[in-house]
DNA sequence: GTAGCAGTTCAAGTCGACTTGATGTCAAGA
DNA sequence: TCTTGACATCAAGTCGACTTGAACTGCTAC
């Protein structure tokens, strides 16, 4: 059974034209054709998922595609994985903070009355500052 | 007294450049000139402060630009002001949510061993999506 | 007077992840 | 047979916030 390039973005919730792009950057392998049209293994809803996980993680399709590359051989793969999830980790936590003190920064904010508004947003944006 | 862009920059931590930007759009006003040379009144470093502890909150310059259009006048803008502020909030808050949940995935995806690394990042990936 | 630096304008480039548009091909159904 | 719809390629456009490059001007110091 094989899958239409329609059939298979209707099953993984992208566009046609997203896994043209996706096989253009090597992100994905070039299916065979019949009569030029591409014709999926559903294999491909599998690694889609993936990417779909990886993307939700914060990596980029850069990353993906040198992942993906070496899957096949387990080691050294799973090294690069780990070191970039663990990196990833570093990044979402930094996130994290980062946007914790914007929302106390908001709710300052939002105390700030009509009058003076320009002036507390700055003071506000000071004490922030020096934290 | 009187600074140059050059002055203004090294102040506020940004590049000359993005003050001529910040002024293209619109949400710098143009500054008086000196045989062809911008001249800045410190008050600008004022505004630059604002521009930058909003844009630590999440407001585009767009959105800022708007804000500034209105400053002097209070009580409208106020409640621009308000109710921009409530929005950036709860897009805060989905935001945190989201890389709370891609946090915990990482996580997850940690202890993922070498063999089935590919099956595991995709089960745990589906895990995920039922949750 | 000339070197050098800081300033000027304007158009175009950058990044990531796609989308859109123009133009063309192919197969299935009425 | 003809229409419709899904597919194909390729180049170019999009978004936001700037940066970069080229070509020029102007001031100061030696």
């Amino acid at each position: 059974m094989e899958l239409s390039i329609g059939q298979v973005a209707r099953e993984a919730g992208v566009r046609p034209s997203t896994l043209r792009y996706y096989e253009s950057i090597g992100l994905l392998p070039e299916p065979p054709r019949r009569s030029g049209r591409r014709r999926y293994h559903p294999d491909v809803l599998h690694r889609l998922a993936i990417i779909h996980t990886a993307q939700q993680a914060g990596f980029t399709l850069d990353e993906m595609r040198i992942l993906f590359d070496d899957l096949p051989e387990s080691n050294a793969t799973s090294a690069k994985w780990h070191s970039l999830v663990e990196q990833k980790l570093l990044e979402l936590s930094k996130l994290m903070r980062s946007i914790q003190s914007m929302k106390v920064l908001l709710e300052d904010i939002q105390s700030c009355a009509g009058d003076e508004l320009a002036e507390c947003v700055y003071l506000t944006g000071q004490k922030h500052l020096q934290q």
